[in-house]
DNA sequence: TGTACATCAGTGAACGCGCGTTCACTGATGTAC
DNA sequence: TGTACATCAGTGAACGCGCGTTCACTGATGTAC
């Protein structure tokens, strides 16, 4: 069954995409070759076909899935106006259905822990990865610097992987969806008060903008 | 070789307080009974006498490690001023050394993403620890009320967790010193704005307190 | 246009390995007398 | 106090199992003539 070029592609592909949602359901190591290969209706033994390694796959799984949060970021910004793009980035991230839906959601806090215990290869794509996350949170924002958009990226972030990821280990009960709502707050509040801060302390501050 | 009570309790600990630290470093099944026992200085075939299962030292093991971190938050507040607290307790928290340490710190950034994926009963256990950790933040802040209070201990324990995963996923360059700076600035500015917003909000919030 | 051959994505058995758990056994020590 | 026995924490071989990876093979299709 030899197939085109094309083919090779399309199968490479929807093996990279299933990979990418089963790996966020169940964690960097908690799902074999074997079963990746049969999410994408195909037996273990091609899998050398089409990486070099496990390793290999995972990196172009959670690249995959990293790319996607961000355009799907920067098409949300541009539906917004850019003082609200913060809160709206932070209000659409800490849902309930993205809390109970890790296959289809953020890699960053669903992986993150596991990523700082992998090879430098892996945690270096994965740390670029999240490099341009916030490149990209910063070039949305409407910030007196671009030191200063960097800043609000971060506390941005944070407050998303930190909130989702709290409001995960709660469970899906009151407490959780507190959590939740609280993370939505900050994030309303954090863009007036963090400029005030930001240019009050940036003249002390080490940082690599 | 029989030992008395005494010895046995003491073999049990001791191999629970070296589970503790591996476990954080290498993640939740990132290190096997075998290596656990050898850490305590004995073979995996007497791991059976201690634990009925490998998730029963890990949610030990885990407990262990969160009783010793509020433990360690309640000694650090009694000796700071109740205004102070909350900014110390992020500082304290937000360190390089911490960032670098994960075998001496806290479980909930390194463990949490993996224990979202256990047993609804080592799921239970760990998220019990966590309500705990809020508790213990909420009751050492000094809030016009509890909801207050546990909302401001809300805020905390996301930024800190968020924060120090960041920063690990960055690495040790500039950017993962420039995130834990960010977050540590996030806590001395978050204890006044925070209580204005949740007074100005608590009226129409949904909360469990 | 028709035929022979080369290609290579995909198959399925097999590999060595490490895992959690079980089990028959050991032997130092507490206890009964 | 001294002796025989029971206890049980700890040992190390063995279990079934699933893992990532390798490999000889298949067979439909593209290509050369």
């Amino acid at each position: 069954m030899r197939y085109s070029k094309q083919h090779k592609i399309e199968t490479h592909d929807r093996i990279v995409s299933k990979a990418a949602a089963r790996l966020r359901e169940k964690g960097l190591h908690g799902v074999g070759v074997a079963d990746l290969m049969k999410d994408a209706g195909l037996t273990h033994g091609g899998f050398y076909a089409h990486f070099d390694s496990r390793e290999a796959l995972v990196i172009e799984a959670f690249s995959q899935t990293m790319d996607a949060s961000i355009r799907n970021w920067r098409e949300t910004a541009q539906d917004t106006a850019p003082e609200k793009r913060l809160e709206q980035l932070v209000r659409n991230y800490l849902t309930t259905r993205h809390r109970d839906t890790p296959a289809r959601g953020c890699a960053v806090p669903t992986l993150g822990g596991d990523i700082v215990r992998e090879s430098p290869k892996t945690r270096r794509a994965f740390a670029a990865k999240v490099e341009e996350m916030i490149d990209e949170i910063a070039a949305m924002l409407p910030a007196a610097s671009p030191g200063e958009a960097k800043h609000q990226a971060i506390v941005a972030l944070s407050t998303m992987i930190g909130t989702l990821l709290l409001s995960r280990i709660a469970g899906t009960g009151e407490l959780s969806e507190e959590i939740l709502s609280i993370g939505r707050e900050m994030a309303s509040n954090n863009r007036v008060r963090t400029s005030t801060v930001s240019r009050r302390k940036k003249a002390t501050m080490v940082t690599s903008s």
